[in-house]
DNA sequence: GTGAAAGCGCTAACAC
DNA sequence: GTGTTAGCGCTTTCAC
């Protein structure tokens, strides 16, 4: 039904009469090749479907123009966002991608993921695993992977390259806002503790309300694990142990959805007997009811800021020895301001 | 920083003091090497932190391990979830997949898409790209990609291996539900029409009516482009045009969102004034107020279904020449019946 | 059990 | 402009 063996460098130098050196510089684009030359070679070229094998070039020279990219979570929105953003930025640098998702967040054994990577010779890789628990504690002696790596959603380390989001900042915007509406007793519902952003978003809303003059106690605060139905529980058990609670910021849509459905459900009126603002800007978001105020961060954007920076430290590391360097980019959200955070409508 | 050259099999040779074929036969676990041998050579892969040069043998061996992945849409969670058992299932059969994603879902031009893959010499390709418009009219054409390929959630063609979602099943059964739960007038929310699963779901919803001795008119139906914003729309529109409508069946649960929200605004009950059913099953359907009744799709097994019928192309094609075959795989999807569309509810 | 030679498909370095 | 030689890192013969 197909040819057995794909057309080699070899048969196409043979039909047109040519050495495969100069068949090589026809697929090379090099300028030193006769008009008439090229044109023959190009003809073989088309008739023979040749195309050229990857593999060997890359064998010979030092780029593969293949990045790997090792992501966790891809049954969640947020993780395939920022893929989406990777591949994109990769296709229009002209690079391939090379794909290991984490079997769980939580793991300690990265090598078995980077080296299928490696043993295909990546010239890069995109770290796109959010930091959880000691997931990322290897992140100081990879000093034996042998190609430049950027690391996205994690906390600052020395002489590491990271791309990220600042949580904290956009928590702060998140309460800082209710305390504008007039909010005053402003409780949270976290993401899991032992992921970084968690921790980041927490300490954003404590920040703030201490800035404001207002104590954080233990009881301002239940912990959720990302999914609705998480946001379900932590949100009644928030309610039941922070009476006073005026407003809550989520620390994601998902989680806020619940609160929503659960204030729908009692007869709490969102947002005049309670503000609520969410983080991340699911698409959804707007056509929750009421419609949710939340913190967006662009994942897009985060994915291919990273495969820029790769792609740059690619470059940089072609000469010689790579030293690794401490770039970096930090994004930051944006709120979103709609109905379910505001009391009186705004103008 | 880092060792600017890995190591090679010549170095391990040299420093455990063999042939460079004796150190090929321990790293392929061959039998034939002296126990003493053997452990002096793998003393120095350890030493050299040795890792085999995946391309290096893959440009001898016919095998890569690697398979292409071509989708689209990874900003949507669909895609996502069907990348998420690709990967699983690829890890877990022991490859490493190459990434593509189409910039769009309607693309006629598929050769700067496959071509980075088949230069890299996969072993074969799925094609997890849904079917939109004229984007799989070359589909009859493949016949010069040189590896087999299995394609995603597409019309059955000859000779072609297909893995999809039984649409047009899922459709009938969440018409039969709403007219077994006594909604006589029901109306449908398209997807895109442009798509192969929306036309198979609207073809489902309208099967079903007339196996009930309904008639279905233009009227009964509008179109959505799978958003919750198009859905909004899509749904008042309707609304006007079917003033009887009592129950709607929507192509999936991100436009059934805003048909739950328009309908919380204007004090439609739903479900005693309206049925509602979505598709798809996205986590956080049954946290949507009130929680909805869907068809669900396991879009994870879906794609590790995928990987297992392309992987069993490439062994069946190893032996000469590789004939294509028009094996594949129907899923069946899953009625999951909440709130949203039981008048009365059930024990 | 182990090694020597040849070559996978391509490009670098040189010749002419 | 074009061809020749060598070799990327590995595996496949086939010796011994």
């Amino acid at each position: 039904m197909r040819t057995n063996r794909r057309p080699t460098i070899k048969q196409v130098a043979w039909v047109a009469q040519v050495s495969t050196q100069t068949v090589s510089r026809v697929i090379n684009d090099r300028p030193d090749v006769a008009p008439e030359t090229r044109a023959r070679v190009q003809a073989a070229i088309q008739n023979l479907g040749f195309l050229p094998n990857a593999l060997a070039r890359s064998l010979i020279q030092k780029r593969s123009y293949t990045l790997g990219v090792v992501t966790a979570g891809l049954k969640y929105i947020g993780p395939s966002r920022t893929l989406h953003g990777i591949t994109s930025k990769a296709d229009e640098m002209g690079y391939t991608l090379l794909l290991k998702e984490f079997p769980q967040f939580d793991i300690s054994d990265i090598h078995p993921l980077i080296q299928p990577l490696l043993a295909r010779h990546v010239d890069g890789i995109v770290w796109a695993v959010p930091e959880v628990g000691s997931n990322h504690q290897w992140a100081n002696d990879i000093a034996d992977v042998p190609v430049p790596i950027v690391f996205l959603t994690m906390k600052e380390r020395a002489n590491l390259t990271i791309v990220h989001v600042d949580n904290f900042a956009g928590a702060v915007m998140a309460t800082e806002h209710l305390l504008e509406q007039g909010y005053r007793n402003i409780g949270h519902i976290t993401g899991p503790m032992d992921w970084w952003e968690s921790q980041q978003r927490k300490a954003g809303w404590e920040s703030a309300l201490k800035k404001a003059g207002r104590k954080v106690g233990l009881s301002h605060s239940t912990e959720g694990n990302w999914s609705s139905s998480s946001g379900e529980t932590a949100f009644i058990q928030l309610l039941s142990q922070y009476p006073d609670m005026d407003a809550v910021f989520v620390a994601n849509d998902q989680m806020a959805l619940s609160v929503l459905q659960v204030a729908c459900s009692r007869d709490i009126d969102v947002p005049r007997e309670l503000g609520v603002v969410g983080f991340d800007g699911i698409p959804e978001s707007p056509y929750y009811w009421p419609p949710l105020t939340t913190v967006s961060q662009d994942q897009y954007v985060l994915g291919s800021k990273a495969v820029e920076e790769v792609v740059e430290a690619v470059k940089r590391s072609q000469g010689e020895k790579y030293v690794s360097n401490d770039h970096g980019t930090v994004i930051m959200p944006e709120l979103i301001v709609r109905k379910s955070s505001v009391r009186q409508s705004p103008g």
